[in-house]
DNA sequence: CTAAGTTTGTCTAGCGAATAAACTAAGATT
DNA sequence: AATCTTAGTTTATTCGCTAGACAAACTTAG
């Protein structure tokens, strides 16, 4: 027989409640020891000695007295967000979206590149040049690159590898390994649809939502899960493809191999050939989104169609999930005027009661930053969990 | 400021180890102090103090010397399996089905009651009936009764109240509440898919899987969520209506409001409805096994156009969710013969690799006491939660 | 049959981490 | 100025785990 679970034990007591002390100050900051006491209902105690060890390792600051409540006036305690940094990237189909964040999710420096084609070599190219440029940017600091982290539009293994990114034809392409060869610092790829799922509940629409879907609406669709305030992976990393869940079980096939898939009807990507078909030549959204809002009914009704369809689909995910609320992001969001109340009427005629009387439904709050910021979310938690002292076996 | 998070602390830490010394004497039954300290990593001595608190809380016994290794013998520990009982019930339609179980999940008694008006008042009297039936079988015990759990065709909340149960044509019963009105234990309402898909996953084809989906195919369709090893419920507990999963944009209206339910094509009661369209009038499911398996073809084919159906629907949940594992079950499981096929094939066609290169696909070990045995898992896990000592907070 | 080695299970001492309570510090209130 | 309040530190105590010693009970080898 192995040794097969978890003890408890009092080192890992500690590490919960240093966790949970660090968690409270970056929370709330800024907080007083005393308060910190009070909300996590930790002694006065545990908490200053908690607290001493991490302003030794300099994961936060004093910053000078508070205001008094009758008595001593407290001193309050800070995060220090810049004992470290994160470069955080966005890797779409024609660019690339980097930002070095400070530990707190502020974005310190911000760069893009555009191209046209999507070759990996070409690609790693600018992503290298682009992450060299980063690096340069950020300030000495106790702990450095905290992490690099790649949000990409494809299939991403457990391990980080990416299996298939159909919109940019690459399979097979262990980024981890490739970026850790390189630079030697923490290597976090995930999901776009993954990472801006996370972005909108650490900092964005969702901060108050523990179960939260969130829909890429984009080129294709990709969604990704929040599930009791963490993000839902599945067994080998793949759940999300609800871009190939079929609304139309006779519908015409998808380069998936499926039949009737939702992305064939309520994609960008859709969106676009539909107009095509009826006049609108080589049109990007921005432009439909331009002519509907200079009031051209067939501009109009394209969107609202668009909006009808991906009412369809959420209306499965209200009733698959029963989340409490739905983020749609990515580039459609330029057409939220539009399609935003047509997914409403949809799911006000078709949901069950139950499924759609608590749900609220939002467009991404960070804009085109979800996914960047979801990066920066899973980099940042990671390299909190790191500084926790490791568990000494017997 | 409020006082918010579990604090950690030596109770919680004895706690969980109780639990875990618990938990390994359960799953590795009979078993030793000495190989409980090896398979939990936790110190002897530590083990030897946990066993004799359990000991004396009659919550597991020792049997005898087993075999010795080569030294002194080893005392055997057990669950102490009958220090208590549940009662355990499937309410059907048209049935209820009510078990008794001891501690491990062993059924001590069974009994059934078949009627035909689904009227609340009538039905619970069948319900109070049975229960009564149940409870004078129970042998004495420590514990006595640990708890009734009861799963409904039905939406239920995270309360315990029904909120819909169309099929029986119930809306708004506080079944919970009436019941420990009544009987004073603890009391769990439960849906019976999610309770199926516990009861698979505790006992039954899903023993080895954490991310397991249940479908539970009869009159209509329920699906109940097993993910990250815990049943998913959403906001409200209203998860898992995959029944009315759109599977056909402009399909016919169902009568939950929305259109082409995935649950119109491949229920029990679609699959009547056709056949009888064909001249099988008034057939059961069983009947029309019956026929195919004297080689009838239309019944064949209508067999495997409802195993092509379900396919359909299976292959959205593999793109959503990434399991390790589909379970069919309930009353359509007599069919297995003919559906399994059908549903492999469309799956193999139209699934993507990714997703469905891992997936196990099974029917329901455990028949049709899936719902039942869910209901039994739940009352055990619930009893011993609560023998947990209390953390006394300050 | 005996001596040596092995395994099980208990016991004791010690350690780490949390708590309670006393204490110091520094303000507000009357 | 005297007293009350609140913030933060220090000390003593408690609790649960671990290590290691030890006794009991068994196997194995000569």
């Amino acid at each position: 027989m192995n040794k097969v679970s978890q003890t408890w034990n009092q080192h890992v007591v500690k590490k919960e409640n240093k966790a949970l002390v660090l968690h409270t100050i970056k929370a709330n900051a800024p907080i007083s020891r005393a308060s910190v006491a009070q909300v996590t209902g930790l002694n006065k105690g545990t908490v200053s000695s908690l607290v001493s060890e991490l302003l030794d390792e300099k994961l936060i600051n004093e910053s000078g007295t508070g205001k008094s409540s009758g008595g001593r006036r407290p001193v309050m305690l800070l995060l220090n967000e810049t004992a470290g940094f994160t470069i955080s990237i966005d890797l779409g189909v024609n660019h690339i979206l980097g930002v070095v964040t400070d530990l707190q999710g502020n974005i310190i420096h911000e760069r893009t590149v555009q191209f046209k084609n999507d070759d990996l070599e070409i690609v790693l190219t600018h992503l290298y040049q682009l992450i060299d440029e980063l690096i340069i940017i950020i300030p000495e600091s106790e702990y450095g690159i905290v992490g690099i982290g790649v949000g990409v539009p494809g299939v991403v293994t457990l391990e980080g590898e990416i299996q298939l990114a159909p919109n940019l034809g690459w399979k097979k392409v262990a980024l981890k390994d490739i970026l850790f060869e390189r630079y030697r610092v923490p290597i976090i790829v995930e999901n776009e649809a993954n990472a801006g799922a996370y972005g909108e509940k650490v900092y964005g629409a969702g901060m108050e939502s523990t179960e939260l879907v969130y829909a890429s609406i984009s080129f294709g669709i990709g969604v990704g899960l929040i599930l009791d305030g963490k993000l839902y992976k599945g067994l080998r990393g793949f759940s999300g493809e609800l871009g190939h869940m079929t609304i139309e079980k006779d519908g015409p096939e998808c380069r998936c191999g499926n039949k009737g898939c939702w992305e064939l009807y309520a994609s960008e990507k859709s969106l676009l050939e539909e107009a095509e078909k009826i006049g609108f030549e080589n049109a990007s959204v921005e432009q439909l989104v331009f002519a509907a809002e200079n009031g051209e009914a067939k501009a109009i009704q394209l969107l609202e169609k668009l909006g009808d369809y991906l009412g369809i689909g959420i209306t499965n995910i209200l009733h698959i999930f029963n989340p409490e609320q739905v983020v749609i992001g990515n580039t459609i969001q330029q057409a939220a005027k539009f399609i935003m109340p047509a997914i409403e009427k949809r799911i006000e005629k078709n949901a069950i009661g139950f499924n759609k009387n608590d749900v609220k439904l939002n467009v991404a709050k960070l804009n085109n930053h979800s996914t960047v910021m979801g990066m920066a979310a899973f980099n940042i938690e990671s390299f909190f969990k790191s500084t926790d002292k490791e568990i000494i076996p017997t």
